[in-house]
DNA sequence: GTAATATAGTTTCAATTGAAACTAATCGCA
DNA sequence: TGCGATTAGTTTCAATTGAAACTATATTAC
């Protein structure tokens, strides 16, 4: 006759936080690599030239709310985008603490070449599940997003 | 009569990669704020003592295998715990360049109270979700994890 | 046996990141 | 108005991380 074990034994190989985190942190890497050796491009700057490409015209703090990421970072990915060219920066006329972003030219360009690779390599992944498998995975990200939130807040 | 676009939009927020790095930092990041807080454990760190508590008498290299750390990690990672007295290391009588790592007595205590907490957490995650999806999620981790092992063997 | 190669683990030095302080502009309100 | 509190964004300084070199031991090929 077998015990029950006391508790639950932590197998960390099934621990979904750390399943999560070296999932997540292998792609973000194998991507990353991808944007910095092609185009000499940090996943932070990467992400903000995104929300730019998408968003045209906002402020550094939106930026900030927009791609998960602090003012600090923020202002240190810009400062590097804007050195390479790729965006350009005025201040806001109705609040000159602000800025306005955009990208130049030059970061239109990078960024249509690096938004299709992105989004290949995400379908190169998805394509590994089948359509109900992928509606199921965005449902359950949601819920586990609003799961951490209520743990953060309690 | 709408235009077709030439190529999917980059949505950030709808981003494979970007949700989960979000959604994974975001876990980690209040677990590891708990484990500091209370028992002055990095995430590093907590991540060998989960191994050493369930696999006793690991060498480094083992280690940095099932934690998916690098080396230079586990080192700093098991001088701070062999500092503050959570770990003991001998040199294996096979091979002098090896340790053996175990848990000492304050270690073991330090993870008796912190595997429950860790449990639990995910726990409260889980129970946002019913059990198939609970399953679901596991697979689809499964095959988000082989797909990305053959994204990047490409 | 011994020289060349490989492996376990640590150290060093530079680059990145985080926290706090800081500057400049705006807001709230007497 | 004008003065304290707030907000946008940057800078500074310390702590963390990563890459490469390094030490010590073991293995392989001769």
């Amino acid at each position: 006759m077998t015990d029950k074990p006391e508790h639950d034994v932590l197998e960390l190989e099934r621990f979904l936080p750390y399943r999560l985190s070296v999932l997540s942190n292998t792609i973000s890497q194998a991507i990353a690599e991808m944007y910095e050796r092609r185009f000499a491009l940090s996943i932070t700057e990467w992400r903000v030239m995104a929300v730019l490409g998408r968003y045209d015209g906002l402020s550094a703090r939106e930026v900030a709310g927009r791609t998960a990421m602090d003012k600090v970072a923020v202002s240190r990915a810009l400062a590097r985008l804007i050195g390479a060219g790729r965006v350009r920066r005025q201040t806001a006329d109705h609040d000159r603490r602000q800025s306005v972003l955009r990208l130049s030219a030059k970061g239109w360009k990078v960024y249509g070449q690096v938004a299709p690779l992105a989004l290949e390599h995400e379908q190169r992944l998805l394509a590994h599940l089948d359509p109900s498998e992928q509606r199921s995975l965005a449902d359950i990200l949601d819920k586990l997003w609003d799961a951490e939130l209520e743990e953060i807040a309690r």
